[in-house]
DNA sequence: CGATTAACCCACTATGTCAATAGGTTTTTG
DNA sequence: CAAAAACCTATTGACATAGTGGGTTAATCG
């Protein structure tokens, strides 16, 4: 299941996107627009932010603006800032993740299909394809 | 992502083609085989076997048996059974889920075609080929 | 300079799900 | 009747999700 979080962080990057005159857009108007909840927006719009994908400027005039053009991000990349991995299984998704019975598992190779699947997918689309 | 018991209902599932002779397969054997706990088995067997996919029987010689040839499962009906639903977001898998977004959403006919995939993944695989 | 507007930062919380565990009851066979 | 098995109900600890609250810093405008 894709989460609230990044859902939304992809609706504030296609907010940004089709509102973008060249100023920051406050985080006011993106949740005005998409009727979500102006706080809970503000920590994706941090993650968003130190993840690259924004630009953050504080004070009057300030808001939030695309760091990049639309085309130039893939909607798997700001998946996966958001969720921390697209990875269907913990086998797969965790590095650290440890499975005496990786070697005979008859199911793994199903999940590194699916995983490649999933991934190839979201990082196919990009921002631009969704204006 | 998906959980433990989709993943063992699948391990579970193998673990009964595997060791099919005619007769009815204990949980204790199964969950020393693929060391897992047996209670936690009683549970996701109930659920498989309330689903259809496996038929049970009490009491002594008893145990659990697939009520099809392996063949005969898809890999996504174990899951969906398992997880309640394959699909990645709530306005797609929860049918009563309202948005009044869903006509001008940007993002739905990416989720939807996400859902396709996956459903088509799971769909075409069967047991027998995990075997 | 000071008011305003905005991001930034830290903490907290309610709710729910996950992954089991515990302990008992019923069913079936030998 | 004893053993072995499924079946049933309840509970639990840990964690994630989806926020909320309250303040601090930064930048601009008059």
């Amino acid at each position: 299941m894709i989460s609230t979080k990044g859902r939304y962080a992809i609706r504030v990057m296609i907010d940004l996107a089709q509102n973008d005159d060249g100023s920051y857009v406050p985080l006011k108007d993106i949740a005005e627009r998409q009727d979500l909840s102006k706080k809970y927006l503000e920590i994706i719009a941090k993650e968003l932010v130190s993840g690259g994908l924004l630009t953050g400027a504080s004070g009057k005039g300030g808001g939030y603006r695309l760091s990049r053009k639309p085309e130039k991000y893939t909607i798997g990349e700001i998946l996966e800032l958001m969720e921390g991995s697209l990875s269907p299984v913990a086998c797969i998704a965790d590095k650290k993740y440890k499975c005496n019975r990786r070697k005979k598992c008859p199911t793994l190779p199903m999940w590194q299909e699916y995983d490649k699947l999933v991934h190839d997918f979201f990082y196919g689309k990009k921002l631009s394809d969704l204006l």
